[in-house]
DNA sequence: AGCCGGCGATACCCCAGCGGTATCGATGCG
DNA sequence: CGCATCGATACCGCTGGGGTATCGCCGGCT
């Protein structure tokens, strides 16, 4: 199957709409249509469901529209990468969600910065969950990851640092207090709900608490007093003076890991890996 | 790019010649010649360097040849689970290395029959090196693999079963007497060298000990007192009657894990992994 | 019931681009 | 100095991808 093929079958997918997914991939309507139908002649499997009405996905359809996306990023991965290898900048990039792993982050920029073989590291910062897809399609060399809340799926990984959790509540909380708290005790605060981060499709999840893009955000409606969070021990250095923070030591621990994609065999990952690894 | 033009460019960059490659693609050279410089045109990115008498990869060709394989064998993975997906029969195929992991596999596709949701297994034994091959591009679901002789990178893998190694020698030998034996005592036996195991790429590296392809080849050397190994434990239940085993505590440990592609959400797959973990 | 509007499929045409043949130009070899 | 090898170039034919026009189906509105 030709990657043209591909990307026609995902912006059908995508859109479940002909008409509008051939005008996202700047062709007419017909040949759209056409392509689809070759598709399934070669492949021998109906991948939509048409009525004049509504177009669906068959099962093998939605595998092949994730499959697809993968294979698609890979080869998009494929010319980054190459370009990137002859453009003579040997740079790292490095992803990581904004507002997380401040000092870790630093500590390793200057650490790696130290070896005698490093190259310029970027450091990209990106909402939650685009990670992935940065290092699937080659836009990013490594990321720095939260386990259990970040996927690892697909890449190789090394843990760097774990640490507990605190919750974080607006200060003057009667909770503030307290040394330490239990999940039981935080788990349903009255009037003040979790935030509901996006999902990887940049949906909601349905719920009580308000939608959060990013840490700024939060930190803000905590302050307002119309939310609470779980965050990891180290987001304490960098909380505002109108926060507080307890300790949880029965919330899941948070492990900080590196990843990168597999396959990759650049000396200059290997050595910011290494480097990371012997923090 | 198109998964055509990938297909061409790694069949030149395998074989190094254009005419060989054209003749493999079945089509002529010519054709193949514009395609890969219109691919560097495109790219902006020279990948070959080529004089009349030799043709050679560029650092950027090297990338490509090893991203662009890993690209196609991803989108061949679309279309084959694709398929497998529509045509009804939602087996699983687990491979594994023929002549390893005898109780276990067995173990595990008892435990697996006998959940409520199982489906059938086909169990494909493949030579070294080949299970990455068929989990990535989609004719494998999971995978039976030793750790740390085998490389899971670019899998998710769950730890099934941990085990020290033995050393394995003709029934006779002076050193079956010793009750264990150390690293140190059987890394240079005189006449009994470790015999050389075909690299992923198939060639063989260089070294004293004999070329083998499986299991029974070694059996059929050792008994022959030409070579020596150091094989996990499990292996004693399967050893023929004129070869002895003994213990190497200082071996390194073998792990066996389950692995399978990132991005599978087969249910099917799902269960038989949860049997596997469970076990 | 009848009309309309939206949507995917079909018919038909055009031309970009892929592949083929013939040939050239460079280079290593006897 | 021919000769053989191999990649590049020139040129040509035709397949197939893309465009426009239109059809057929169906749900909804009046």
């Amino acid at each position: 199957m030709e990657t043209r093929e591909l990307r026609y079958f995902v912006a059908v997918a995508e859109e479940l709409h002909f008409g509008r997914a051939a005008q996202r991939l700047g062709i007419a309507q017909p040949p759209l249509s056409r392509a689809i139908r070759q598709i399934e002649r070669r492949l021998g499997v109906p991948l939509l469901t048409r009525s004049s009405r509504a177009v669906a996905l068959t099962e093998a359809g939605a595998v092949l529209l994730r499959e697809g996306r993968a294979a698609l990023d890979a080869v998009e991965a494929a010319e980054r990468r190459t370009r990137r290898a002859a453009t003579g900048r040997p740079g790292l990039v490095l992803v990581t969600k904004a507002g997380a792993v401040g000092e870790l982050l630093v500590k390793l920029l200057d650490a790696y910065a130290a070896e005698p073989d490093s190259v310029a590291v970027e450091v990209v910062l990106c909402g939650i969950a685009e990670q992935g897809r940065l290092l699937r399609d080659g836009r990013a060399d490594a990321a720095l990851l939260h386990l259990p809340y970040d996927s690892t799926t697909g890449f190789d990984t090394e843990e760097l640092h774990a640490e507990g959790q605190v919750v974080v509540l607006p200060a003057g909380h009667p909770l503030t207090s307290r040394a330490e708290l239990r999940m039981a005790d935080v788990a349903d605060l009255p009037g003040l709900p979790r935030p509901r981060w996006p999902r990887p499709d940049g949906s909601h999840a349905d719920g009580p608490g308000p939608q959060v893009r990013d840490l700024a955000q939060l930190c803000q409606l905590i302050a307002l007093g119309r939310a609470s969070a779980i965050l990891p021990e180290s987001c304490r250095a960098q909380l505002r003076h109108d926060l507080a923070a307890v300790p949880v030591p029965d919330a899941p621990t948070v492990t900080t890991v590196i990843a990168w994609p597999p396959h990759s065999r650049s000396l200059a990952l290997a050595s910011l890996i290494r480097t990371a690894t012997s923090l």
